[in-house]
DNA sequence: GCTTGACTTCAACAAAGGTTGAACTTGCAA
DNA sequence: TTGCAAGTTCAACCTTTGTTGAAGTCAAGC
């Protein structure tokens, strides 16, 4: 188990596949935290890269920042593995409930009438007309 | 089948649930087309509300307007029920492999060591580490 | 024919999600 | 001890997704 006890912004950055400016960002609104050294330098546990790997495929799903920081909050300052397995659940059922919106809304879309479906050919929307 | 076969911007943001700043933008970004009247006033057919409202849903699920914008582009001007059925199908299917990427991906990390988790307790830690 | 409301364009602004650059500090290493 | 890479802050900038406001046009009703 070899965990870094105390990584800088680049060492993250690093390890997240991100540029340092990003995790700068990503700490400022409360995605990750950090301390500070006797410097001002900032210093991350192992989790901070993770939990930007977590953001990034959450951004992949439509969460925002700022949901993902909330999503993030209710985790202990250094969370086990079972809350971060809650997390994960959590995450995944949220992302659950947008796609299963997405599907019933267009499922109701298209029972309303055809999907969408404009009377595209005007002829025939005329002529049912005329005739009527 | 009230079709109403030439709609105003005004017309299609209030049928979409958006304001007609947002109609333009959609217009202007290729996720619906528009002719123009004599006077250079935009005219719609009944799909643009509909395609604000799927994409709206898209944007839920992580999709930017570009993507949407690009979806729409496979559907012909005018689209028949089967081509929007083959569309929305696309998008759910989308949208599914991302959430299926969240999940494999999460599940990854948490098959190599503890999901993000740090070894919290640095006792705990330090103890297994002395005791080597 | 004139007002009124809804449209037009264009430019500026806003908030979200970052990146970039300037100016400065810190700590490791030769 | 001096140099250099990497850190710091702050401000400016960029893209995306729109909103707002100014200035003007158009058609419909009075």
């Amino acid at each position: 188990m070899t965990q870094a006890i105390a990584l800088t912004v680049g060492d993250v950055a690093r390890a997240a596949g991100v540029a340092p400016s990003a995790v700068r960002f990503y700490e400022q609104h409360g995605v990750i935290t950090a301390i500070r050294d006797s410097g001002g330098r900032r210093l991350f546990d192992d989790s901070a890269s993770c939990r930007i790997k977590v953001a990034k495929l959450a951004q992949r799903v439509g969460l925002t920042v700022r949901e993902i920081a909330e999503l993030f909050a209710d985790l202990p300052p250094s969370a086990g593995t079972e809350e971060w397995g809650r997390m994960a659940a959590a995450l995944v059922a949220e992302s659950e409930r947008r796609l299963a919106e997405l599907r019933t809304s267009l499922a109701e879309m298209q029972a309303g009438g055809p999907l969408c479906g404009v009377v595209d050919r005007l002829d025939q929307y005329n002529e049912s007309r005329t005739s009527a």
